[in-house]
DNA sequence: AACAACGATGCAAACGTTTTCATTGAGAAG
DNA sequence: CTTCTCAATGAAAACGTTTGCATCGTTGTT
C-alpha cells in the first residue's frame, strides 16, 4: 500500500489539498480545519508517507539531531552516560549522533566537523580540555555546546558534571585519613584525559598537604580495562615492597588491582586497601565490595541533555551554563586503616 | 575570519567562481582545473565554510547516515559492538545515529521511523525479533537494514551473528559432560529478546537431550545486571538444596552468581560450576576466572557494518545477506566437576 | 444590505545544493 | 585559416519542504 518516494505532494493530491496546507498539518495544526486534517492523516497513513527532516532543515529549521563525541563506548564509564544522555534527548524529540575518537583530540576535531555537515542543533562532548581548532569551530559556528563529565568554574565551555580533581582528593583523603602513610597510585595515561589529568593532581594534592610521598616504583599507569591493570599490579604485589593503601584512576583499574591482590594472596583490606573513582556497575557486588568515589554517570548524561536542550532552545547564543554535580564517597569493604595500626587499634 | 551561515554560493564569490564550480570541486574534482581547485579551497579555509548534507541530501544523494538501535547502550554486551560498529562505518565515511529502545520492541519501531524521517543509508538492529510494523517500514521504503548479534539461516532480513541457540547448548553440554545433572539456568526475562530466548532454548535441549531435568525452583530469572543476579543467587545458595551446576544467560549474570556464591561461601568451582554467555571484559580476570562461550562482539559491530554498507552501495535492494560468527567455548576456573564425581574421581 | 474581520486554504518564493545542458576557448587536424 | 574535439565553466532547473502573502467564503456588525 506504500511507495517508497511519496512526497508531500503525493499526499497532499491524494488528500485534495494543496503541499501548504500538509505542511501546515504537521506543522501548525491549529491553522487547518479539524476535518482537513483527518483527510490528510488518512492520506499519510495509506500511502506511508515519512517526513524529510532534511529538506525541513535547509529551511533553517533544526535538524532534530545533537552529536556526542565521545574518548570510547567500549567502556563501564561511558555506556551509562550514553544511555540516560540519549534517553533525555529522544524525550525531548532529538536524535542522537554518535562517536568516538580513542583518546585522540585530534580525530575529535574531525568528528565534530562531520556533525556540524550534518547541521546538528548541538554538540557534546567529554571534558574541558581540547584542540585550540575544537574551540574554533564551535565558538565561530555558534552552536550550542556543553562539555561533559567535568566542571570548572573557568571553562572556556558550558559544562556539566563533578569536580575530578576533588574526586582525586577525596580518594586519597579516605586512605589518609584510615592512617595509610605507603599510598600508590594506579592511573590511565592522562594524555588527552583531562579528567584522568585532575583526579591525579588532587590525589597528590592531598598527599602533598599530609607530607607522604608517592616513589615512582608505586605509580603505576595502566589502560583503562581490567586485564590491563590487573596486569600491572601482578607485579606490584609480586615482591615484598608493597604499599599499604591503593588510589585507583577509576573503578575498571581498581577491580584490575583487587583482582590482581587475590591471585597474589594479599589481602584486601587487611593488607593493601584499594579505593577507586566511579561506582561502575558491579564494584558493589564484587568480593571485598569496592570502596570508591562515586561519579552520578547517569545524572551528568541527563542533566547534560537537559542543559545542551536548554542552549538549543535560547534565542540568545554564547550563553554559559555551568553544573557542577556532587561526589560522594562510599565506604565499602576494600579499604581499612593499614596494618601496623590494625595490630596497635588504639594509636601509636 | 568566518561567519555563521556561509554558504556555497558564497564560497563561488570569494574563489571567482560559480556555484556549480565549488560544488564540482567537492564532488568530482577531476572536472575542475587544479589551480581552479586551488583558489576553491582557499575560499573554503578562509570563509570556514562546512557543507550542507541536509541539502545534499534532498536530491536523492545519501545521507551519510546509518541507525543502529540497540536494547541498551549501558551494558558490557552492547557496549563493545557499539564501538566496533561505529568505527567500521566511520571509516566508511559514515556517521552512527543511536537509539536505545529499552527492550520495548514499541518503541524500537517509533525510534526506527525516527531514523527514516533522518533519510538515514542504512538501518542495523539488534535480534531477528521485531514487530510486523518495523518489517513493514523496513520492507516498503526498501531501506537496507541488517540484524545483528543473531544468525538463523531463515531469517526475514540479513543477518550477522552467532547462533545464540547453540551458545545456550554449548554452556550447557559443557556441564553436562562435567557430569554435573543437578542443573539450574539463571537467565534474563526472555520476552522481546530473542536472543536470551534462543539461549535458554539451546540450554534446554542438551539438557533434553541427556535427560536432565530443571526444577522450577532452580529456574531463575534475573535482569541484566551484576546486581539483580546477585541478589537473586543469594537466595539461591542461601538454602541447603544448591544445583552442582549454573547456566547463566549472560556473563553479566554469571558474575552475579559467583560473588554471590562468594558471600555464602559456596566454593566455585569445588561446591558448584558457574558457566556464563558473552566474555565480557573481567570475566577472565576475575577469581574464579569465569567459564563462558564466548560471544565476539566486536566482530559482530565490524562485520554488520561491512555488511550493511555492502547491502548500502549495492544498486540492487532486496539483497540479503547472512553471516553466521563462531562461537567458542572458553574454559577456565569456574567449571569442575560436581561434588559427587570428585570425591570418586575415576567414575562412578 | 453593505462592509469588516476572520478563518481556511492556495500560490509561489525561498532554503543550499547538485546536475544537466549549453557555452566558451584552446588546441589538434585538415 | 577553418573546422572539429575536448576540457572547463556557467546558467538554470530540480530536490522536498516551509512560509509570507493573497484569495476566498463566512460570519458578525452596523
Amino acid at each position: 500500500m506504500a511507495g517508497r518516494h511519496v512526497d508531500i505532494v503525493h499526499v497532499a493530491r491524494r488528500a485534495g489539498v494543496s503541499p501548504a496546507t500538509v505542511s501546515r498539518a504537521f506543522n501548525h495544526p491549529s491553522l487547518v480545519r479539524a476535518d482537513t486534517r483527518a483527510r490528510v492523516s488518512a492520506a499519510v497513513d495509506e500511502l506511508g508517507y515519512i517526513r524529510n527532516r532534511a529538506a525541513r532543515s535547509i529551511h533553517g529549521k533544526r535538524s532534530g539531531t545533537i552529536g556526542l563525541v565521545v574518548p570510547t563506548v567500549d567502556n563501564a564509564i561511558f555506556s551509562r552516560l550514553i544511555q540516560s544522555f540519549s534517553d533525555a534527548l529522544n524525550r525531548g524529540g532529538f536524535t542522537l549522533l554518535l562517536a568516538a575518537h580513542g583518546y585522540d583530540l585530534g580525530r575529535e576535531k574531525d568528528l565534530l566537523r562531520s556533525f556540524l555537515e550534518h547541521r546538528v542543533d548541538g554538540i557534546a562532548v567529554i571534558g574541558l580540555d581540547h584542540e585550540d581548532a575544537t574551540f574554533a569551530l564551535i565558538e565561530t559556528r555558534q552552536v550550542p555546546a556543553v562539555a561533559l563529565w567535568n566542571h570548572d568554574g573557568e571553562s572556556r565551555m558550558s559544562c556539566v558534571g563533578p569536580e575530578n580533581r576533588h574526586a582525586g582528593y577525596l580518594a586519597a583523603q579516605h586512605l589518609a585519613d584510615l592512617g595509610h602513610r605507603r599510598i600508590g597510585l594506579l592511573f590511565p595515561p592522562v594524555r588527552d584525559n583531562d579528567r584522568a589529568a585532575a583526579r591525579l593532581e588532587g590525589a597528590e594534592a592531598l598527599l602533598g598537604e599530609r607530607g607522604i610521598a608517592v616513589p615512582g616504583r608505586w605509580r603505576i599507569e595502566a589502560v583503562y580495562s581490567v586485564a590491563a591493570a590487573k596486569r600491572a599490579c601482578l607485579d606490584l604485589f609480586g615482591g615484598g615492597d608493597i604499599p599499604t593503601g591503593l588510589v585507583a584512576g577509576n573503578d575498571v583499574l581498581a577491580q584490575g588491582a583487587v583482582f590482581a591482590a587475590a591471585e597474589r594472596a594479599v589481602s584486601v583490606p587487611d593488607r593493601v586497601s584499594v579505593v577507586g573513582i566511579g561506582d561502575f556497575s558491579g564494584s558493589a557486588e564484587m568480593t571485598p565490595s569496592l570502596t570508591t568515589v562515586r561519579l552520578p554517570a547517569a545524572e551528568i548524561g541527563e542533566a547534560g541533555a537537559d542543559v545542551l536542550l536548554e542552549l538549543v532552545r535560547a534565542e540568545r547564543r554564547r550563553l554559559m551554563i555551568r553544573r557542577n554535580l556532587p561526589l560522594e564517597l562510599v565506604t565499602r569493604a576494600s579499604t581499612a586503616p593499614p596494618p601496623a595500626l590494625q595490630e596497635t587499634p588504639d594509636g601509636a
